[in-house]
DNA sequence: CAATTACATAAGTGTGTGCTTATGTATATG
DNA sequence: CATATACATAAGCACACACTTATGTAATTG
């Protein structure tokens, strides 16, 4: 089940690190994993991870290989959201008071 | 971190059947546990999962504790998610209606 | 062709997770 | 007050997971 792999695979912080790093423009493995205190393997097996759940999909260029954002994998989230949709507070103001709360 | 209860607490599929039981409307632990085959304690943990991710809230009435879906994980979620919306498929209309929901 | 670079895979290890059974704690009921 | 019911907590165990080092593979470069 996909949705299995989606939210395992943002369960790590160091998964997502790595996805938001992605969020803000295609990279390689080691431009990834550079101001990361991590093995060059590990990055390679979240970036699998990644890839798996469809998070992220990569394109080879060369010896590289350029790593970005899948939308799949994001509008398959939105996706299981909006089942429940009917909870989301009623007033766009609760949702701006959580959004507040969570981005420091 | 609380991104991170809430996305380690819907990797599990259990912790899921049980989120989605309670979105069709909220119940006790003993009315949860019927259909799964899952000891009661278990049950228990999980709950406590899921309220410690703010996706559940509950409510003591009697010896009986009832549960319900908490809104503000899912809005969590949503905020999440909102900070990738320029990745979603711009032809889902269906995605489309859900973000303008959300955005003030 | 040999060496280097970029990345993936293999194998091993400590820690976390989900389950179980056993027990504890409230609240209701006879 | 004694028992039953609803649920939580404790302790232990099998397995999954995230990491490491070592090695493999594919593409550039001299």
């Amino acid at each position: 089940m996909i949705e299995n792999d989606i939210f395992r695979a943002l369960a790590d912080p160091t998964r997502r690190a790595i996805f938001e790093k992605l969020a803000s423009g295609g990279m390689n493995a080691s431009a990834l994993r550079e101001g990361m205190e991590i093995s060059q393997p590990a990055v390679s097996q979240h970036l699998a991870v990644l890839r798996n759940a469809r998070l992220v999909r990569e394109e080879r260029q060369g010896r590289f290989v350029n790593y970005e954002v899948d939308p799949d994998g994001l509008a398959l989230i939105a996706g299981w959201l909006a089942k429940y949709r009917a909870y989301w507070p009623a007033r766009v103001d609760a949702l701006k008071a959580l959004l507040k709360d969570m981005d420091p």
